[in-house]
DNA sequence: TCCTTATTGAAAATGTTTTTCATTTTCATT
DNA sequence: AATGAAAATGAAAAACATTTTCAATAAGGA
């Protein structure tokens, strides 16, 4: 499943004129596989291990080409606004652990009441929306024990 | 109310054993007002129209200062991930106009259901949300046609 | 295999944020 | 009001992150 991904990747990257070459091999492999969101030092350090010579300017600039074509998005965190993930598959959002930093997408939220309700109190026409969870992964949660924050 | 509201800040401000100075007030006055986001340079811009010595680096470091106290809080969007605005009052999350950056704070949104859903689905024990609603406000709605983003 | 051109990595440039430090300012104490 | 200790300030330097430049390399069609 995973190789089938990254020739998808790869594929599309091909179909977009660009070439194949070494460098975006290494940093396809490893964001295809990613669950949890890579800042580009990370990329960096990971596609180095498959591609030693690796530069980092090279890091910044696949990440760009990725995101150009919809492969990888960018997400924010509290401490870091600037990592990668795959791209979310239609309608989803993210769901990270604020431990470990493991990623997920979700569907099925429905804000349509929400929206509806403060489109009318505050007079905006409203484009879109931004949901992302926190919380503790199952294999977190028995490292941490932190209090809830409801609703 | 603004000027009371500003009052309030500097009282805070105080309590907490920090010194009322000419560029804490400068730009204290101009944070209980702003209606955008604004990032530091926005800050040092503004702040120096009452009190043209201020430095940059006292922007950065009144901003820590305030954002410790609970009276400022960071906020992110696409293109700048470094912008404050007055804080949340309890459960609010905010609106931002994506023409002009006004921001408003709503609240009375219910994710609750689909919390608990996420949480039994993905075995996360979550912990906080994080909610943001883009859009036109009232005064750029003429300026642009857009085509809009469901749900 | 050859040739054109995209891609690469090193280095330099740019832009942002933090640190350092001498000077100034605040404000509690005379 | 004057004093003095400590906090705060602004300029400059340093540290960091990202982008640009450019000569060398590598991809892939002819
Ligand atoms: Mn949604
Ligand atoms: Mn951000
Ligand atoms: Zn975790
Ligand atoms: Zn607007």
């Amino acid at each position: 499943m995973t190789v089938t991904e990254t020739e998808r990747w790869l594929e599309l990257l091909e179909q977009k004129g660009s070439r194949i070459t070494g460098p975006r091999k290494a940093i396809v492999e490893l964001m295809v596989d990613a669950d949890h969101a890579l800042n580009p030092v990370d990329v960096f350090d990971r596609a180095r291990v498959k591609y030693p010579k690796m530069g980092l300017v090279t890091v910044y600039r696949t990440l760009e080409v990725l995101s150009d074509l919809g492969l990888v998005e960018r997400v924010h965190q509290a401490d870091d606004c600037h990592m990668y993930l795959r791209a979310a598959q239609g309608h989803e959002h993210l769901l990270i652990c604020s431990c470990c930093g493991k990623a997920a997408y979700f569907s099925g939220d429905d804000l349509g009441m929400l929206i509806q309700r403060i489109s009318m109190e505050s007079g905006f026409s409203i484009q879109g929306h931004w949901l992302q969870l926190q919380g503790l992964c199952q294999s977190c949660q028995p490292k941490k024990i932190q209090t809830q924050q409801g609703e």
